[in-house]
DNA sequence: GCCGTTTTCGGCCCGACTGTTTTCAGTCG
């Protein structure tokens, strides 16, 4: 097994002992275990056999046997034998908004509720209600939230919550109340996918702003509506929450709400090693449980409260206690890319093959926002549902984006249009030859059909950053989020091919992908690899992807000279011939 | 189940909201 497989065991252990109403921090150690497994930069099965397992923090004895376990054998009895003294409908139910462990628990003793199915009909019939600890109101609740669940996955992309969150927070800027504002939670910190959306507001009359949260247009239901904060259901199924606090107490706030939950464990723990204590309302002088304004230190900012920890401040994209307490500590924090350190995207498509726009127009476009070059890579023949380019038609393009070219070389303007391709990585090589791909100024190569078997596609990929004329590899992982897994591949020694051979890898800054992951990039920045941040872009409104891209890079702890296409022109074109003439 | 400048036992982050309670448990973030 791997680290995800073996971390989905974990997890799942985890959560059947809380059904079986286990002590919590036992429950909560699988749950940990199975989170620092995933976040894993080297492969698991190369810590086990080097036995170095124990020197993850919360990897005791007995998890370490039990993942060693599962590494080596693929099984674990502990595992199968908690599965079958439950049913195995039960996680199930705790996906459903309202009811946790002890609840369903009492569900299923009581009344041998054990599926979807059959706690809808127990709704039916009465007799939740009448449980004791149940009610009429929770009754109706958990057939809402079935009825919910049916219409909508609880996971969004960030494109889709970022829609629904930037018209609100605009508004909630406009209200005579509002002192600040910001969002909070998983979209603040960029996660590719989230689950709800988070505002935070300072105010000194929190009745107006919640009521006028709540009236905005878009709301389709008010799950909760209290004196400090609302929850709210908004157009695509996404939950909204809000929370109104003090101007005092704001940036406490916005850092408590911004998270993750395992960053705020981590400042929590070294307000208490100070013999203070954090929470949303303040960091107070006092180790007991207080709100009083007198014992609570003077933070203005959310900078101030990490001085105080000892700690340089923390971007939201870093606090997710993957290392930033560390180089926050000793101000080794990386200075981040910025969206506008952007100069253009080397892998995007027309309308010569599957994208809308003319040659022209995304010229125009990509001049007006003000960028230096931007790339055509129309797929290969081999993509024919996508109407890849064969050789003929792709002579055609260099000849027509010249023509581009000429023309704003004539307006004494230095933006440029590159041609390129996106070549298909094919079983036995590339789309294309050598001698074509030479004649093209950039050169990406994408996987778009691979095998199942991962050492396959390992050796097409290493071939693929092996040939002197691809510069970059694209959407490496061929995840689709929330549709399709990462194909199986030996990341590492792909990782390694690019490094030895200067080849670049994609951060694929569609929404659907942000392909590769955030959480991989430092293990490629530490071999020397670098990044292009790309729109791949079908359309013109996918320019936009850029900046959604660069926060994604951030997240990866990626400065401006890990990133290609923060480059200039003539220092792109010096970068791109670096390769070529290496061979 | 983990962990230790309170170290081998007794802690483990903490507060708002809801509903079913009459003082609080469960859930959520």
């Amino acid at each position: 097994m791997d680290k995800d497989e073996v971390a989905a065991v974990l997890s799942e252990i985890g959560t059947l002992l809380e059904l079986k109403g286990e002590n919590p921090f036992k429950t909560r150690a699988y749950h940990n275990a199975a989170r620092i497994l995933e976040g894993l930069s080297e492969p698991l099965e190369k810590i086990v056999a080097e036995n170095r397992l124990g020197e993850l923090k919360g990897f005791g004895e007995a998890l370490q046997e039990k993942v060693t376990r599962l590494v080596t054998t693929g099984h674990l009895p502990y595992h199968d034998e908690l599965k079958a003294s439950l049913p195995p409908g039960l996680p199930a139910l705790l996906e459903v908004q309202g009811l946790g462990p002890k609840k369903v628990k009492k569900l299923f003793e009581e009344l041998g509720v054990d599926s979807l199915e059959k706690l809808e009909a127990a709704c039916q019939a009465g007799s939740i209600a009448a449980l004791e600890g149940f009610g009429e109101k929770s009754q109706a609740k958990i057939l809402e939230a079935i009825a919910f669940k049916r219409q909508f996955a609880s996971r969004h992309r960030l494109i889709d919550a970022l829609v629904c969150a930037e018209p609100i927070l605009e508004s909630l800027r406009g209200h005579p109340d509002v002192i600040r504002c910001s969002t909070a939670g998983s979209l603040r910190r960029w996660k590719e996918v989230i689950g709800d959306i988070d505002f935070l507001v300072s105010s000194r009359n929190p009745a107006a702003v919640l009521g006028f949260f709540v009236a905005q247009p878009g709301v389709q239901t008010v799950l909760a509506h209290g004196d400090t904060k609302a929850s709210v259901i908004v157009a695509g199924g996404i939950q909204a929450d809000l929370r109104v606090v003090s101007d005092a107490e704001y940036p406490f706030a916005l850092a408590y709400f911004t998270g993750s939950k395992e960053h705020n464990i981590v400042m929590r723990q070294r307000a208490i090693a100070r013999g203070l204590r954090l929470n949303e309302y303040g960091l107070f002088r006092s180790s007991e449980e207080t709100r009083d304004p007198a014992l609570r230190v003077d933070c203005r900012e959310e900078r101030d409260i990490f001085g105080n920890l000892g700690l340089a401040y923390v971007p939201p994209e870093l606090r997710e206690d993957h290392g930033e307490f560390a180089a926050a500590e000793s101000h080794r924090l990386p200075r981040l890319l910025e969206w506008t350190d952007l100069r253009g995207s080397l892998h995007n498509h027309s309308n010569w093959s599957d994208g809308r726009d003319t040659l022209e127009a995304i010229a125009a476009h990509a001049h007006e926002l003000g960028l230096d070059y931007w790339a055509i890579t129309d797929h290969s023949r081999a993509s024919f549902q996508a109407n890849g380019l064969d050789l003929r038609r792709l002579e055609q393009q260099i000849e027509a984006v010249a023509a581009v070219n000429r023309s704003y070389a004539a307006e004494g303007s230095d933006f440029r249009l590159l041609t390129g391709t996106e070549v298909d990585i094919l079983k036995d090589g590339l789309d294309f030859d050598d001698g074509v791909l030479v004649r093209l100024d950039v050169v990406v190569a994408s996987l778009h059909v691979p095998s199942s078997d991962a050492l396959e596609n390992t050796r097409r990929l290493v071939r693929a950053a092996e040939n002197p004329q691809v510069h970059q590899l694209g959407h490496l992982s061929g995840r689709l989020l929330l549709e399709r897994e990462a194909y199986k591949f030996d990341l590492p020694a792909v990782l390694k091919a690019c490094a030895d051979t200067g080849t670049w890898i994609e951060l694929n800054a569609s929404p659907y992908r942000f392909d590769l992951d955030w959480r991989l990039w430092r293990q490629a920045k530490e071999l020397g690899v670098k990044c292009v941040i790309n729109c791949d872009a079908h359309r013109l409104d996918h320019f936009d992807f850029l900046r959604l891209g660069a926060g994604i890079a951030r997240k990866g702890w990626l400065t401006r000279d890990d990133v290609i296409n923060t480059l200039t022109l003539p220092e792109l074109w010096k970068a791109l011939g670096r390769k070529r003439r290496s061979r």
